[in-house]
DNA sequence: ACCTGCATGTAAGTCGTTACATGATTGA
DNA sequence: TCAATCATGTAACGACTTACATGCAGGT
């Protein structure tokens, strides 16, 4: 058994876009899926190992080289189809920025306008990045299958970075002219 | 020490508000910060153990009292102060519904569609359960001194919930035109 | 008499990160 | 030759959840 079926989900998912090794599998979630999913070291290497182990990926160079790159076996495919089809488990919410405002009379009203100046700086970084993402993605419309689904996950950041400038915007104008300290 | 500085924190400041009782206060965190925080009885307890232990709150009626209210003391209150200022730390993401449409290619077009409506039917009635309670802070107003801030934490609920409908419309409308199985 | 809700805690287990240890390859 | 990058793994620790164990109070 893998660590645990998200990680699990998360590597067979990798391998399914294509085979690669370990290390390339970290920096693949990192780069691409790196806006809504994450994935380290301690968890991938024995995942493989265990995934390797029930017959769900073949391992191709094997342990002694020097690098070897892991491909899907037709289990595999099966497994990530059984794993994609179970209910989405929700992590519970942890939002630091939140809590931290949500204290804010503790906090002070200052501290928390800068919070909210920077959570907005940042979403609009972030958008634009994303935007930028979007439209490389769009020149290579069509190149693969899995084209119009990366458009989707692209498109969440994109809708919540904006709906997150435009909440710190309404905050701000909101808290600045409120005459309490 | 506490368990972390992030269950210290949210303990720290819901006795903040006003003392009560460990159950009582899991029952808060739960009712009111929902949205954005979470925490378990497994982790609340110890916490206000050590808490107490360090002088930073005061238990009123004793471990053998059938119910022990805890309030905080000064030092509890300078301790809130210095996390509070303590830089966010963000929680590494993981959206397990935007996993699964990642890989949408493996669980097929049809999967994905239920997978969005859900999505947008369940922010949607989000929504309207924020907009109640928007309505039900804006009416007692200035009844204390945290009420802006509560609100601005509800605001983000808000905002989050709309960007999740819009692009729930937005992925359906795209999905529901493409041919391609 | 019994059930529900309030109340307090512990223990085991899962999940996940971080730091450490190691070594090959490649380009400056 | 030296640093950076690619590459593979392990061990220790930390955080958090879940399930369990217990008991009182109040209403039906």
């Amino acid at each position: 058994m893998a660590r645990s079926s998200q990680t699990e989900m998360a590597v067979l998912g990798g391998l399914s876009i294509e085979p690669m090794t370990a290390y390339a599998l970290r920096e693949a979630i990192r780069d691409v899926l790196g806006h809504f999913w994450s994935e380290s070291f301690g968890q991938i290497y024995p995942t493989l190992n265990a995934l390797e182990e029930a017959g769900h990926v073949r391992r191709e160079g094997g342990p002694r080289a020097r690098s070897s790159v892991y491909a899907l076996t037709p289990s595999g495919l099966a497994r990530l189809r059984d794993l994609l089809a179970e209910p989405v488990q929700e992590a519970q919410p942890r939002n630091g920025l939140l809590l931290r405002l949500f204290f804010g009379r503790v906090l002070g009203r200052d501290r928390c306008l800068e919070l909210l100046r920077d959570a907005r700086d940042r979403a609009r970084a972030q958008l634009g990045e994303y935007e930028g993402m979007l439209a490389q993605l769009t020149a290579t419309e069509g190149h693969t299958p899995d084209w119009p689904y990366m458009r989707l996950t692209l498109l969440a950041g994109i809708h919540q970075c904006r709906a997150g400038v435009a909440w710190a915007d309404e905050c701000l104008t909101t808290l600045e002219g409120d005459p309490t300290p």
